[in-house]
DNA sequence: TTGTATGCGTTATCAG
DNA sequence: CTGATAACGCATACAA
């Protein structure tokens, strides 16, 4: 019934239906839509109702953009992250959600599905429609950078910085905690599961740091590196102890790798911990579904994403935080 | 150094900077600015640098408002979820950002954690910055109207609706072979551990009418409603194994509270599925954990969140999907 | 290389 | 009750 008539320039793209469209077909001026679809008292009801219909016909939306423009603009905080369906991040987000929600923002989740190749494309088109960004990101700041166009950024974990925000995590007290509980209880033959990681001060070198500086002597061959998934733990472990059958103890990169290895060890008829103590890092509730239960490197994931909005709160108000250095400590459950 | 001059009417608002803002303060054209920021090649290195200078001095942030008025619009999609923390969300999450990418369109999530109230106030807020909406919601069709605005929605699971997009989702096929698995195994004394939920067929319903259908007779006493979390889940069980301790299998109302009644099964000295078998609902990734693992009713939760975004495609081309019915199937680990 | 003018879709102001 | 007209902040032809 209601003909798009004139200008449209173009013709080729579909042309969003505005307010003035609705105006047109409803035979009214573009602010008595405006009032109409606002709930605007001061209106014949009998014409607000003619508008609407039209609005409805036309399938008109108002523009978000437009709307942002004119009414106060709210902060919109986006958040990148490797892989929503790691549970390391759902608690994560948790905290960031929270602690948005007190300063009335929004959140917008991204994940790049481990694509690291995506990861600049989502920096640029989530950067473009949001006030700031947190990100576990793996490239470096000079690869960043003409991406970003001056948009404050905090990066999470396992990234060094000097030009963003920063939420980085200790893993060495907690580390060390586990590491002296092993020792007190025997254990020499320990061995370590890491992961690949692109930035920052690899677990690898933590555990390396530790344990020399608890005094055991541990040679590369203890340390294999594996897939950061359970099926990688499964598969490393397995590899691990077959190189050193005579290992009593092994460390994984993070819960899920440690988890794996739980499983493996189990395959392999041995008892944990009685054959073989095991520890995991993040310390994700998931760990507790074990018999036993996994004692892990306990990170507090949704502090972590209260100190991201407090950086990025800095980053926005011009008075930047100081990098947030976030501890850990050992998660005593009963796989050791 | 720079003075905002004239105009500015109001003058209490901060007054966000603006690109004139650092024309003047560089003293260029607002134009030249623009040039500078979106690293234009038709500009002069040094009048470009100066204006950068001026750009940072200044705090300048290009409006993300301005910038979406002008350029092509992405389309973003508002994803509403009671809890982040819920392992049954993440996957499905994982499924609405994957047909998003897929499309080009971008994701906001949103959690309500849980507060019925923060609901509503969430899809206000969240639905103005969003051309379209998917939402677990607890609200009615009307309730939720006066808040919608005429923005398209898709309500999911659990929830009626004849005014919006729908993706549903029948436990029953899993459910029926589920209990013809249990029944074939010689159990007849079957509870179900049923969970608080405001709209749509209770689960509590379709057990009843599976056992039913199957020619089991289920009294009231062998239904006990618990928290949807693994500590009602364990309070339930208790309960239940409490009232009837002549009981050899439980339906739990999802996973996670089939979890929990696996933990207190396990804590009563009941062997799992010897002494008391098991079934969730949901098919988790994290009932693997469990020894054995969780036999479940099995959702293809990403499945879930590609059957929204395509219910939101309708929505948007004006050619709205028929309402999506996912089926479901017995997903058989060791729990019976 | 740089500046001027115009339009994007809305809401708000102030006339009629 | 309704309709012009002016912002909002930015980008993009077009002119200088």
């Amino acid at each position: 019934m209601v003909k798009k008539t004139q200008d449209s320039g173009a013709g080729s793209t579909p042309q969003r239906t505005t307010l003035k469209d609705v105006a047109r077909a409803a035979g009214v001026s573009h602010q008595t839509v405006s009032r109409a679809i606002n709930n605007k008292g001061e209106i014949d009801p009998l014409t607000r109702q003619r508008v609407l219909d039209a609005a409805r016909e036309l399938r008109y939306r108002p523009s978000r953009f437009a709307r942002g423009l004119v009414r106060p603009d709210m902060t919109t905080v986006g958040l990148i992250i490797p892989d929503v369906a790691n549970p390391f991040y759902p608690e994560l987000i948790a905290g960031v959600i929270e602690a948005a929600n007190v300063r009335g923002w929004q959140v917008v989740v991204g994940s790049t599905q481990g694509d690291r190749d995506g990861e600049l494309a989502l920096v640029r088109s989530l950067g473009r429609q949001v006030d700031a960004l947190i990100g576990f990101l793996t490239h470096t700041d000079a690869e960043l950078a003409p991406h970003l166009e001056g948009l404050p950024l905090v990066v999470m974990d396992r990234h060094q910085s000097t030009a963003h925000g920063v939420v980085d995590v200790d893993v060495r007290p907690g580390l060390r905690q586990g590491l002296q509980h092993l020792i007190a209880r025997g254990h020499r033959r320990i061995g370590m599961i890491d992961c690949a990681n692109e930035c920052g001060e690899s677990r690898r070198d933590c555990f390396r740091a530790v344990t020399e500086e608890l005094g055991l002597a541990v040679d590369n061959s203890w340390i294999v590196l594996g897939e950061e998934s359970m099926a990688g733990g499964e598969a490393a472990f397995t590899d691990l102890r077959h190189r050193h059958p005579e290992l009593t103890a092994v460390i994984g990169y993070n819960d899920l790798v440690a988890i794996g290895a739980f499983r493996a060890a189990r395959r392999m008829g041995l008892a944990v911990p009685q054959d073989c103590a095991l520890l995991g890092c993040d310390g994700l509730s998931i760990g507790e579904l074990l018999d036993p239960p996994l004692s892990s490197v306990y990170i507090d994931k949704r502090r972590m994403g209260q100190l991201a909005m407090d950086q990025v709160d800095g980053l926005l108000s011009g008075t930047p935080t100081a990098p947030a250095l976030l501890g850990t400590e050992l998660l005593h459950r009963g796989s050791f």
